[in-house]
RNA sequence: GCCGGGAUGGCGGAAUGGUAUACGCGGUAGUCUCAAAAACUACUAGUCGCAAGGCUGUGUGGGUUCGAGUCCCUCUCCCGGCACCA
């Protein structure tokens, strides 16, 4: 029989276009990288965040993103994993429409041509994906469970409406999340944000705030991530406190019935018998009763008008505007004041814009002399200011500079009972006191707001809602008529219903008018065709809602449905479905398929592995975490609540040492280069610039470098038709790659595995006769870098042999990692003077090394009686120590 | 302001407290060629020296250690996130 080495093509040049497009081919042909959902033995669900298309195609950075998720998925592989590795368009949504409106086609249209040509790029660049199950978020079989979900937060109280000032883009016309203001600006556009009023549907995220937060510490996720979501929930420990309301002259207004009273939320209770001002923020209700001129608040007409006056400018100014006027502060007196009962002071109770409305209690306790922002109030409108805690300095003098102003803990004095305690024991000692009282109570607060989900835009899943003006005159929703009390949650529901199941989808029309209006209205609001409908309850003429949700509910659960794209009818399932929900009276899902489903998110959830860019550290990944808990609280899956166990960021491709943007013309697009060089060379290269982590500086030389590599390894192999079998001196390095290699791809350091991969190559290249071996460990440790060249080589050595992708990783004898010689360094007094090479059991033995060390010319010139001390490390150092 | 992460040759970067600059790019010289490209070979931190070899070197200044890019403290600068957050 003939050796298959002898067997393969010879003196063919590398060329890459033609392996790779055979091999891309093939291996969706095979199915190499569709696992069996069902009968998969050893799950692993490697996920990288799918693409959002706000343009014609991937960019390079895309291209880096998804080769490094695909690196890890195929060492998987190799190490016997069932790697189920899917790919979707989360084409939905802002980014996308806005493509559409530049380039001036209708998203619908423009949505398919973008999808071939993703699809089209993302086959191109050779990762393992599934293409059996791929999803697109516009696609109706998709939508109808992003609106079935819309509809489990709501049964379950978690979205409801409200009236509030949101944060609105006059350029995209529509509002934004918190999160997608920038410095007051779009994130999209770039454009200044503004406020207005609008009633919007909100999900109610902050009851599960507590929950995301202790979650995070259990999380094996890249650490940056892990402090961003936290710092963005913004847990916070601290006490309401209560003040009473009344008038300079003691008396509490409306002759003392139904007695007012402030609310402050603080931190620094410690620092209470230092407060010598209240402020409210012009959003609070008190500001609306003072200004009700019905109400028998007395107040004089003169502060009245002011009052009224300060709100109404501030209710113009933009975020922007109230960021930059943030440094001088501005306000006016109530004429009333709050009762400190600690120590009867009467504070005087300010209104100014820097307190914001919905922080906290949206009112402030001003302690000047131990709160910066506090001490530029007081001393803006001459408020005392009372020292009450000695910090580290031992400074006892008022404080009448703001450098002086005593933030950190220190010793309390001027605190009557707390006096000369250290500011924890005092803050403690003194909410024990409050609440005693009954004048204060604890409380955690969090910087987390509700995630707002309503967009007025045309490219969105439409909020699957029904408005019924005669339930609403009846005072009913969805609630009352199925029994359900009217409680704090969903007491603004009155009128509204949920599509009934067996109505999803409710699809997007297809329309021409579908820019955006401007007017705080969607396009849809001008489809009577689509907004006219009955009422699901009382059957009487009802309205739709015309406003479709955010985009980050069409990405928060994706990753759910890519284990179902074979199903219409089941996005997800679980023994909920067996039993009948309790919410629903109608069981959508077929129940002899829910047990089969049950199944797959149990195997195969939570995801394994989830790659993605640290952009998205808080409000994908937050979001994600959000609907994974209410799933959960639903039965939806009942063995994880956290849908990424394991999340990595990886870094961001610039270049010319800027970010890549089309405003700078610097937007590196992948097709030319894989055209030119391969796709295998443009992923190693983009592994090898840096660690995967960082991202890197995109340059062509270094692509080139790549590039010559992979010819090399090309070569090397065609030329291996004399390779002999048995050769042990390229055993230890060998093994020493393997496992380097390994440990490296095990910690997305692809760089070094790269590099290590490269002195294997080097190694090999320099010797005489080498062991078959070598050429089979190195094509597989390859493999995931460059999966088409190491694929052609291998099935050229392998005549009918199973993809070198479901081949076994090669594995490492620990034994086997010790070079026959090894160099020991010679130093004296630290300095490095010789080197010599001896066998490496020597090299473990001190009298040895120390003979042969004081032996070599170059180190007895320093030796003498001196220094005799030695300090030895087997197999590495000798050093002769002065005394 | 607060919270992270950094700073190493001409460049990207590598270094369990143990030979700093692996690997690659770029550069210089050479081989091949009529020539060029490609490929291959050698050299490539600075500095003094004919050489052998010496000295200096990981942002700054100190410290711990036989030994520090790595650990501790000081400062400077850069990048990312958050921010009138009470």
């Amino acid at each position: 029989m003939k050796n298959p080495i002898e067997e393969q093509k010879t003196g063919e040049e590398y060329h890459p276009s033609e392996i790779e497009s055979r091999w891309q081919k093939k291996w969706e042909e095979d199915k190499v990288y569709s696992p069996d959902l069902d009968n998969a033995k050893k799950p692993f669900y490697n996920l990288m965040m799918f693409p959002y298309p706000s343009a014609g195609g991937l960019h390079v950075g895309n291209v880096y993103a998804f080769t490094g998720s695909d690196i890890y998925g195929r060492f998987k592989r190799m190490q016997g994993y069932d790697v189920l590795q899917p790919i979707g368009l989360d084409g939905f949504g802002i980014h996308s429409e806005n493509y559409a409106l530049k380039i001036g086609e209708h998203p619908m249209e423009q949505s398919k041509i973008t999808e071939q040509n993703f699809y089209r790029q993302l086959r191109s660049i050779g990762n393992g994906f599934d293409w059996t199950r791929t999803l697109e978020t516009y696609d109706p079989r998709y939508y109808k469970w992003t609106q079935w979900i819309f509809i489990l937060l709501f049964k379950n109280g978690l979205a409801y409406r409200k009236k509030s000032p949101v944060n609105w883009c006059p350029d995209c016309k529509t509002v934004l999340s918190d999160e997608q203001v920038i410095d007051g600006n779009c994130e999209r556009c770039s454009n200044l944000v503004e406020k207005k009023d609008l009633e919007q549907w909100f999900f109610r995220i902050t009851k599960y705030a507590d929950r995301l937060d202790k979650n995070i510490d259990s999380l094996k996720w890249s650490e940056k991530v892990k402090i961003s979501q936290k710092q963005w929930i913004g847990k916070k420990d601290g006490i309401n406190i209560i003040y009473p309301v009344v008038y300079g002259n003691g008396k509490a207004p409306n002759n003392g019935k139904n007695s007012l009273s402030v609310t402050v939320f603080t931190t620094r209770p410690d620092t209470n018998f230092g407060a010598t001002f209240v402020v409210i923020g012009p959003e609070h209700e008190l500001v609306t009763l003072m200004l009700d001129s019905s109400n028998e608040i007395v107040i004089s007409r003169n502060i009245r008008d002011e009052i009224n006056s300060y709100v109404e400018i501030g209710k113009n100014k933009t975020e922007m505007e109230r960021m930059v006027d943030g440094r001088i502060k501005t306000g006016v007196f109530t004429g009333l004041y709050a009762f400190n009962n600690l120590n009867d002071a009467k504070l005087p109770i300010w209104i100014s814009d820097f307190v914001i409305g919905d922080v906290g209690t949206g009112a402030v306790v001003g302690v000047p002399g131990h709160d910066v922002r506090d001490f530029q109030f007081a001393t803006t409108f001459g408020i005392p200011i009372i020292r009450v805690v000695v910090g580290k300095d031992g400074d006892t003098s008022e404080i009448t500079n703001e450098n002086n102003v005593q933030e950190k803990e220190g010793t309390m004095i001027n605190s009557k009972f707390l006096d000369d305690m250290e500011t924890s024991e005092a803050s403690n000692k003194i909410m024990d006191y409050l609440e005693e009282k009954k004048w204060g109570k604890r409380i955690t607060s969090y910087h987390l707001r509700d995630w707002l989900i309503s967009r007025q835009r045309y490219w969105g899943p439409p909020i699957p809602m029904i408005y019924c003006s005669n339930c609403a005159s009846l005072g009913k929703s969805w609630f009352t008529v199925n029994g359900l009390k009217k409680n704090e949650d969903n007491s603004s529901m009155i009128g509204w219903h949920p599509v009934l199941d067996d109505k999803l989808p409710i699809e997007l029309p297809h329309i021409e008018d579908y820019k955006p209006l401007g007017t705080g209205k969607s396009p849809l609001e001008s489809h009577p065709e689509f907004y006219n409908t009955i009422c699901p309850y009382c059957r009487k003429e009802a309205k739709r809602e015309t406003d479709v949700s955010d985009t980050f509910l069409d990405s928060s659960w994706y990753f759910f449905r890519y284990l179902f794209t074979e199903f219409d009818n089941i996005p997800f399932g679980s023994e909920i479905f067996e039993q009948e929900s309790q919410l629903s009276n109608k069981s959508y899902v077929l129940k002899e398929k829910a047990g089969n489903a049950a199944k797959r998110i149990r195997n195969w959830l939570p995801v394994a592995q989830y790659v993605g860019g640290s952009e998205h550290s808080v409000l994908h990944l937050l979001y994600s975490r959000f609907i994974s808990m209410v799933f959960k609280d639903n039965g939806l899956c009942s063995n994880f609540e956290e849908p990424f166990s394991n999340f990595f960021a990886h870094g961001l491709i610039i270049k010319d040492g800027a970010k890549m943007s089309k405003s700078k013309g610097n937007v590196v697009i992948p097709d030319i280069y894989i055209q030119k060089y391969g796709a295998d060379t443009l992923r190693t290269y983009l592994m090898f610039i840096g660690p995967f982590s960082d991202g890197g500086d995109f340059f062509d030389s270094g692509l080139e470098g790549i590039y010559r590599f992979l010819k090399r390894v090309w070569v090397l192999i065609e030329k291996s038709s004399t390779a002999s079998m048995g050769v042990t001196a390229t055993r230890v390095m060998r093994h020493k790659t393997i496992k380097k290699v390994t440990n490296d791809l095990s910690n997305f350091r692809y760089n070094t595995a790269i590099s290590a991969l490269m002195e294997y190559y080097n190694f090999l290249v320099k010797q005489e006769r080498l062991d078959r071996e070598d050429y089979l460990v190195f094509l597989k440790l390859l493999a995931p870098f460059a999966p088409h060249l190491t694929e052609e080589l291998w099935q050229n050595m392998h005549m009918q042999s199973a993809s070198i992708h479901k081949q076994a990783w090669p594995t490492y004898n620990d034994s086997l990692l010790v070079d026959d010689e090894l160099t020991i360094v010679v130093q004296v007094n630290g300095k490095l003077r010789d080197s010599f090479i001896i066998e490496s059991d020597k090299a473990m033995n001190k009298n040895e090394v120390e003979n042969v060390a004081r032996s070599l010319d170059r180190i007895q010139q320093y030796l003498n009686d001196d220094n005799q001390k030695i300090i030895f490390v087997p197999g590495k150092i000798i050093n002769f120590v002065t005394n």
